[in-house]
DNA sequence: TCGCTACTATGACCACTGTCATAGCGGCAC
DNA sequence: GTGCCGCTATGACAGTGGTCATAGTAGCGA
């Protein structure tokens, strides 16, 4: 991922979400996500007239059509689609990332609403959008594989609530092992909701 | 809570974990803890001489001690627990608070995980062990109501990240949509699980 | 050449941070 | 009294943050 071959904009969004997953909205600073962008410092106050505010939010933004994008591909990649495998492919783009590198970082909408809810309301509201647009595909997908449409948003919330936790407490572990837990002990449930609901099941 | 007769020492503590809850670690100041606390500015120095640091890893172990004790006065409080009952206060002490007080704070360890675990070591692993003071009473919890031993501590990663996968999103929305709505789903499992394993009863 | 626009380049400003140095106070021991 | 100790009180310092002001460059149309 992270091409580099786009333009200079681009880029320093792209290293914000980075830097800001790693480190948090306050601890990172603009001359940071310039640098990390290999992007001229001037080009902020360019390309960002709101300032700091505008980029985050862009960044979170940009986070929350990532994930989207992800579940999509997910679903494109499952040969027998089930939501026990979604979620499953969900958490293993997380154990692979920190497997490879380490684990530095976490979900970037996370650290915005956590460093910035309560101050900055336009980025709550990021975050709120990003979380939604992320939450909707992932709904749509149980859906379509039998999961009654009002138990399916819920269980797309449950399924991205349990993940976010899990990155949480995986990062202070550095151990994958709560995002295994989850996965394993969320599969049965979410796959026996998945039955056809002529009777509950 | 939060009664003010404590030392000033101990006021402070519990003053930033509820300024870090809010705001994050970074942007949290030293003054504005002593400030909060009701303390003087030059008493930061001589309880907290490791500095900011040694603060923030004694606010996040503070957090996971309250985390505990709620735990055991949940269990205390119910007169028939069972595991999707202790979920339910757990999640009922948020709901509670976001009601009374807007959804101003969220978890202070996830705070402090997101902004320092990979910048200041000792935070993480005072998170890691905030972490796991809370997720042991409630695996025991969950052995006396017959849960087996190998999968109540499983369960109750599951539960803890559950919960604050769902605070962020209660937050990040300014509705406590996402916590019941992990409080609902996430019940039946919990129950089923209890059964004794030999036969469902 | 001129003018206009998109973008880059720097230096400065001010607010603020964590930390330290130093000094002051109150009380207790003796 | 003197000495010591726990604690408080401030002022200063060096570093960093976001932001602004200003100037410079490259390209293009006319």
């Amino acid at each position: 991922m992270a091409v580099s071959e786009r333009g200079p904009r681009e880029r320093m969004v792209f290293s914000a979400a980075q830097l800001i997953r790693r480190d948090g909205v306050t601890a990172t600073g603009m001359r940071d996500v310039a640098a990390h962008a290999g992007a001229p410092r001037g080009s902020l106050q360019h390309y960002f007239p709101g300032g700091k505010e505008q980029l985050v939010n862009e960044a979170v933004a940009w986070a929350g059509r990532y994930a989207a994008g992800r579940v999509a591909r997910f679903l494109a990649a499952l040969s027998e689609p089930t939501p026990s495998g979604l979620f499953a492919e969900m958490v293993r783009q997380w154990t692979d990332e920190y497997r490879a590198s380490g684990f530095e970082g976490g979900c970037p909408v996370a650290a915005a609403t956590v460093d910035c809810a309560q101050s900055t309301d336009s980025t709550r509201g990021a975050a709120a959008d990003a979380f939604a647009r992320w939450t909707r595909p992932v709904a749509e997908a149980l859906t379509d594989m039998g999961v009654p449409a009002d138990r399916a948003e819920s269980l797309a919330t449950l399924m991205i609530s349990a993940l976010e936790g899990a990155l949480l407490i995986a990062r202070t572990e550095r151990d994958e092992r709560a995002l295994t837990t989850v996965a394993r002990e969320l599969g049965p449930l979410l796959d026996a909701s998945a039955q056809r609901p002529s009777q509950g099941g």
